[in-house]
DNA sequence: CCTAGAATTGGAATGATTCCAGATATCAAG
DNA sequence: CTTGATATCTGGAATCATTCCAATTCTAGG
């Protein structure tokens, strides 16, 4: 985890009033060393590789307070686990239904406006989730 | 439950290979009768009103029919319960975060198109998911 | 250095969904 | 109208991701 990340991990978590912790900073290295969406159970795996005594709780405390701070968000695809997700750009996401792996799709700058337009005005609208599903090709 | 909509039933039905039976007609009707998205333990007392003995596992698999007969979409929230929408016309759900209700948002006619073009194209799209939350003025 | 409050931990509890095996019903064929 | 092959239904057990809990340890401000 690089100076950058590192500094923008502290200043979330003061933000939010929130303690840095040695479980945090594994944690939050594990998903910005491999963003392939991982499940809980997947980022509890890759954390205890690199702190032995880590706890399944824990890993599931760190995530959540993570998505309240915004450095995160949660991807859900209709039942399956939960994945997280570091890359705060605009984006939607695509599962393979054949593999079950999970893509970045970046959103053109007006779509994500677009969008929004489309609600009649009663809704004040929080966030948009954009989720396609199907093959991918090759 | 109208003529239509016991047609549409039995066509979709016989389409997919399935019997009709009179559990299925009962939960469909369930599903058209009151279209606010409930979830399967809603269905389940819903259904119970006019066919007293039909078990949860009975309406879990009617429903599960129905999804793949393409007569009835899942709706998923984050991980809250699965909920049920009979509407076919393309539409995108908002979710008050207050009532927890789920509304039909009706998506105008280009809308899905311009979104499918944001895939690269090996990206071969079965399904798009729009989902809102937020909260709903009065 | 102290201490109050926050965070971590292992294990138990929860709850939506799925699985199972025996009983029952549908419907195509005769 | 019968019959039989299958599909469906049912109650209860099993699954498993997630949440909860109470005891212990840690963080950070004073
Ligand atoms: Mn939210
Ligand atoms: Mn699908
Ligand atoms: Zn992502
Ligand atoms: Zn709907």
């Amino acid at each position: 985890m690089g100076k950058h990340d590192h500094e923008s991990l502290t200043e979330a978590l003061r933000r939010a009033g929130q303690k840095l912790t040695p479980q945090r900073e594994a944690v939050y290295s594990v998903l910005l060393d491999k963003r392939d969406h991982p499940t809980v159970d997947e980022v509890f795996h890759r954390t205890r590789e690199r702190m032995p005594g880590v706890s399944l709780a824990t890993v599931y405390n760190c995530l959540e307070t993570f998505v309240g701070c915004g450095l995160v968000r949660q991807v859900n695809h209709e039942r399956e686990p939960t994945r997280y997700c570091p890359n705060l750009a605009p984006h939607a996401h695509f599962r393979d239904q054949e593999t079950g792996r999970v893509y970045d799709i970046d959103l053109p700058p007006r779509m994500l406006e677009t969008l929004r337009r489309i609600l009649p005005e009663e809704f004040q609208t929080e966030a948009v989730e954009i989720s396609f599903h199907g093959k991918r090709r090759r």
